[in-house]
DNA sequence: TGTATATTTAACCAGATGGTTTTAGACAGC
DNA sequence: GCTGTCTAAAACCATCTGGTTAAATATACA
C-alpha cells in the first residue's frame, strides 16, 4: 500500500478538488493555453486564475514554458496516472477485505447454526 | 466529460487531500471501527480525528451506524469508485487529444514539406 | 522610444481548515 | 444511582484558501 502521508497525493487531491482548477485542466486536455486563454472562461480575476495555476503546478500536474511574454501551460500526465492507480490500489485493498469479511461472517453463521451460545466477540 | 463543478467532487478530492483522512479510510479497509479505534494511532486529539471522521462522511466516503455509545464506521466505496472514474475519464480524454496533437502536428509537418511558407497559427 | 499586452507581485480581506482545551451529554455496567 | 467511557459541542486560535484591486515587471510592436 502507498504510504498516505505522501505530500505528492496531498497536492494532487488538493489541487482536483477545485471546480475551477478542474476546469483548466479540462482546458488543457485540448492542448497547450497560455495564461489569459485559461483564466478568461473563469468568471473570476486574473490573478485568481493564475494562482490557481500555480496550484496546479506545484501538484506537477500542470507544467510552463515561457515564450516571450507568454506563459504556455501543459497537462502533466504522471500524477493524473498515479492518483488513479492509487485510488485504484485502494478500491482493490477495500474490496478484497470485505470480501474476506463476508467469508468470515458466513462461516460464523455456519458455526452458530451448528453449535449455537459460542458467543464471538467482534 | 463529467460535469467539472460537482460538489461531490470537490469534497471527494478535499477529503482524499489529507493524510489523516486517507489514514482513516485505509483503517476502515480492514472492517467496521469505532471512532476510539480510528483516532488512537492519529497523533492528535480526538475531537480532531473526530473532525475529519465528518469530512470523510460530508463527502459520503464514510458511513456511520450508532450502537450504544459507540459509533461504528464503515467505509462507503461508491464515491472512491466514482472518483477513480472520472479520473480514468480524464486521463482518457487528454490521451487521447494528445494523439490527435501528435497526428495533427505529423500532418503539418508534411504540408510544411510540401509547400512551405504556408504558415499556420495555432 | 513610447505604448499596449501578458503576467507577477503585493496588500488586503472574508471565510474555511485544522488543531487545541474544556465542557457537556449519552449510555454501559456495577 | 454512581461511575467510567465514548462521543459531541463549544470556544478559541493560527494558518491556509480563494478571492479582490492596484501596482510592478517584462516583452512585443509601431
Amino acid at each position: 500500500m502507498v504510504l498516505d502521508s505522501s505530500p505528492k497525493l496531498n497536492r494532487v487531491f488538493h489541487a482536483l478538488a477545485h471546480p475551477a482548477r478542474r476546469a483548466i485542466l479540462r482546458s488543457l486536455c485540448d492542448g497547450e493555453r497560455n495564461l489569459s486563454e485559461l483564466a478568461s472562461p473563469l468568471k473570476m480575476s486574473f490573478p485568481a486564475a493564475s494562482k490557481h495555476v500555480r496550484v496546479l503546478e506545484r501538484a506537477k500536474l500542470v507544467r510552463r514554458r515561457v515564450v516571450g511574454r507568454t506563459h504556455l501551460c501543459r497537462i502533466e500526465g504522471k500524477p493524473l496516472v498515479e492518483a488513479e492507480q492509487w485510488l485504484e490500489a485502494y478500491r482493490r485493498h477495500w474490496e478484497r477485505n470485505f470480501l474476506r469479511l463476508d467469508a468470515l461472517l458466513d462461516q460464523m453463521k455456519a458455526e452458530e447454526r451448528d453449535q449455537p451460545r459460542g458467543h464471538p466477540n467482534r
